[in-house]
DNA sequence: ACTTTGTCTACCTAGTAGGTAGGCTTAATG
DNA sequence: CATTAAGCCTACCTACTAGGTAGACAAAGT
């Protein structure tokens, strides 16, 4: 299960890329319009500010823009920086993996290898899916052909 | 991420269906087998053993061994049992579903529409997969498609 | 100055993960 | 028929996390 925490921040995000290029929402206007708790809603976007996925502005007629487009923001880098990890099991995820500590022999464990599995076809979804693709009921996700292409993607 | 107990759950699924048909293990020697704190594997096998997947036998020379045949046994029932739905948003769960309180269109719900894919794709590794797939050095049952998931699978 | 916005730090509460402890019941076996 | 070795059951514990709240401070517009 995703957490709320990320729910909210590709909420956020979505209303935001709505808006159309360069414009601005305040907190208040995002937490009213998705309610999302208010106080709670400015930490998540702090933390969407600290990973340079949106800008803010200070003072009265602040608030929050987008700061890369939207078809470069992916559910996976979302995903990640809110809730950790997507892979099931530490031992197979790309961007913090970690050793299982009770596994003798990573490359032979049956488990591993049938969660492997899982954790490539949702990395296949939730990287190549955009705010972009989300938005619009335009075209769903786009193919991708070779297998650098992926690497790229995933990094 | 999967819990340790599901972990545990599936290395002693496992560790019995290498015994053989019919064949009977002590929670010691499981324990013991594949690193488990012994009390707490006793709490998960009566959990499989009261959702029908395992028997035992009290007393002095008891034991426990499989209910079902290992090719009886998927993986998403485990983790159903073990963790609780599989699929990443309540709204989306077969088994459990439950609304997303905040949500006002499900059916139009981009989040939803997004992480439905990923859940479709984790519920067609889980469900087909079964402990006897795991087991053998054999290939799973289901076919591979892709040259990313070739590599993940090799890797 | 004053007001309205974002920023930062601290805190709170219920629930869960990952176990431990110990008494009770069952069944071989000597 | 007593002993002993196994599973069964209930209770409990500790650390951590999810999902927030509270409130003082800092910048910027008017």
């Amino acid at each position: 299960m995703i957490s709320q925490k990320a729910k909210y921040a590709l909420r956020a995000l979505i209303m935001l890329a709505r808006e159309g290029e360069g414009a601005s929402l305040q907190i208040g206007e995002i937490a009213s319009g998705q309610s999302i708790p208010k106080k709670f809603l400015e930490q998540i976007l702090l933390d969407l500010k600290r990973h340079g996925i949106v800008v803010s502005r200070r003072g009265k007629a602040g608030g929050y823009a987008l700061l890369k487009r939207p078809d470069q923001i992916t559910f996976g880098q979302v995903l990640r920086l809110i809730d950790g990890p997507i892979a099931p099991l530490p031992c197979l995820s790309r961007t913090a993996y970690r050793r299982c500590e009770d596994c003798s022999d990573e490359s032979g464990c049956e488990i591993r290898q049938v969660f492997s599995r899982v954790a490539q076809s949702a990395r296949e979804v939730l990287d190549r899916t955009t705010i972009a693709d989300a938005l619009g009921r335009g075209r769903p996700v786009v193919e991708i052909e070779t297998f650098a292409e992926a690497e790229a993607i995933t990094s």
